[in-house]
DNA sequence: TATTGTTATACTCTATAACTATA
DNA sequence: TATAGTTATAGAGTATAACAATA
């Protein structure tokens, strides 16, 4: 299908084949989703809330490299859903203490057993040590991360 | 830093370690490229190109997951910038030959360059062992693809 | 002075639908 | 009938700038 076309500069890049390999991961997470209301982002800020309850919006969001901006429509929309509940953090006035309700627990179980049938379907061909090995090399990436995230406002 | 926040749910996932490992990837190369005139997805368009001469629009957009629609915009912008050609497909009167200019050439050869450089920057942590593993890991990931793409036109 | 949440806004990327001219 | 290129458009996702309340 593909076989006599060529990649040319682009074969040799881990960077290349990280952006397809990733894109390819999105599209059949959406597919594994679908209904479920949540997608990627939702997904993973409902995570981070319930693996740390009382978290506020900046730091659910820096820990995913959200921008403040961008993590108001989506607290929004969790709220919305009755998924993530806002409350009074006692130690700071201007800052939200997220936690996860009840339904958004449940969602989250749905949810991971989705994920987990998506995880097995592409990562068919791979073996458990290839999987931690995979799993420890996108780490090591991760973490060559130029900052978790410098934040806005440059004022000037 | 984010030592006490933890991921929950999101940890075991390689689907959400190849979108971060991905994105800081994707981070590291806009500052490499900066002033070159060629992000991402241009420079991979011009890849293929260079690498298939006389390849047409639709062909190229297949290969790197780009709708044909989408391909309108990136293709005038490069021949715009003089670094591809739209050439008369003898074969096929409604196909342009796309070719890679002199120009064209030489932007390729300075944004090889610098993608090497943030290429060893990104993986400076990894053996080259580990950058070929990486790879081979990568490349089962993309072949699992749900369709190099069915193509739009649902018409109901 | 710095930070939390907020609004407004803009730009990129990607997706769909419909059209034309060829095949 | 199917395909190559095109146009228009809509939706995510992400980026910056500025403001109020609080630290």
């Amino acid at each position: 299908m593909s076989g006599e076309t060529r990649l040319g500069a682009l074969a040799p890049l881990v960077g290349y084949h990280l952006r397809r390999a990733s894109s390819a991961f999105a599209a059949d997470f959406s597919a594994a989703m679908e209904g479920s209301g949540l997608r990627q982002v939702p997904f993973a800020v409902l995570s981070i809330v319930a693996a740390n309850p009382g978290i506020n919006q900046g730091a659910a969001g820096r820990m995913l490299g959200i921008k403040r901006a961008n993590m108001v429509a989506l607290i929004n929309d969790l709220v919305d859903k009755q998924l993530v509940e806002r409350g009074v953090d006692a130690s700071d006035r201007r800052a939200f203490a997220l936690t996860v309700t009840k339904a958004g627990t449940a969602a989250l179980a749905d949810a991971v057993a989705r994920i987990e049938a998506h995880e097995h379907r592409m990562l068919d061909d791979l073996s458990i040590e290839e999987r931690t090995l995979l799993l420890d090399l996108l780490g090591r990436i991760e973490r060559r991360s130029p900052a978790p995230e410098s934040d806005e406002n440059g004022e000037a």
